[in-house]
DNA sequence: TGCCAGGCCGGGT
DNA sequence: ACCCGGCATGGC
């Protein structure tokens, strides 16, 4: 293998990915991701979540345990229509809710509804049977595995970008499955580490470097703006 | 008040 | 292979 395309400045990543790992954890602390009480309700907030606050997810989450449905078997039951009026907080309540149907219908269909079931699967075919599913795309597929099936998978998100983009540590036209190949190869494998990494970036992301403020002004980061 | 949030799909070029 | 519109609520 060459260099990685998409490395943008002549680092080595592997040392500055851990430095920022290092600060970022120093920073805030471990997270505790993910904020949920099962492998299969962390499969239905990563549908849920998707280009949603996490308030509004945890509404729609919280309605559905208080009506007793967050079960594979209940979901598989409870019609299209009713699903999408409980989980109406989250927004785009029609395309979640048939998302969810059909997460659930490969769910029971092939692993006896259990989600313990998906870790006899290697990390690549069952991501590649994830992101068959109508709904679930590369960020749903990635967090399932590795914050449901502690698989050790890096997820990328929003944050992900616009944080290592603004630092200059990649090119604005790299791909998801690229930038998440970037921090794989250049980190340990192992799922503490990306589980912390990635709920760390969402963190700091969330605090300074949203879209609306296009600088990092007091970023714990911004040290690594110039290397 | 308008903009954004832990994306994804389908159709058009 | 990109590019874009649509999907939708609730918080700041």
């Amino acid at each position: 293998m060459g260099k990685n395309r998409e490395m943008k400045k002549s680092v080595h990543l592997e040392e500055v990915l851990k430095k920022i790992y290092d600060k970022l954890f120093a920073t805030f602390g471990p997270q505790g991701w993910w904020p949920a009480s099962s492998p299969f309700e962390v499969a239905i907030g990563a549908i849920l979540t998707q280009n949603t606050n996490w308030k509004n997810v945890e509404k729609a989450i919280n309605n559905l345990k208080k009506h007793n449905l967050l079960s594979p078997k209940k979901l598989k039951e409870i019609d299209e229509k009713k699903l999408s009026i409980l989980i109406k907080s989250a927004g785009y309540y029609n395309q979640k809710a048939k998302k969810i149907k059909e997460f659930v219908k490969f769910l029971v269909e092939n692993y006896n509804g259990k989600m313990e079931e998906m870790k006899k699967e290697n990390p690549e075919d069952l991501r590649e049977k994830l992101l068959s599913i109508k709904g679930i795309g590369r960020e749903s597929a990635d967090s399932i595995l590795l914050y449901a099936l502690d698989m050790p998978v890096f997820v990328v998100d929003a944050y992900t970008y616009r944080i290592m983009l603004r630092h200059g540590l990649i090119y604005e036209d790299i791909t998801y499955d690229e930038l998440k190949e970037l921090f794989e190869k250049n980190l340990p494998h192992d799922v503490k580490i990306f589980n912390e990494y990635h709920a760390l970036l969402v963190k700091v992301g969330k605090e300074f470097c949203k879209k609306s403020v296009p600088k990092c002004n007091g970023c714990p980061l911004e040290e690594f703006l110039e290397k």
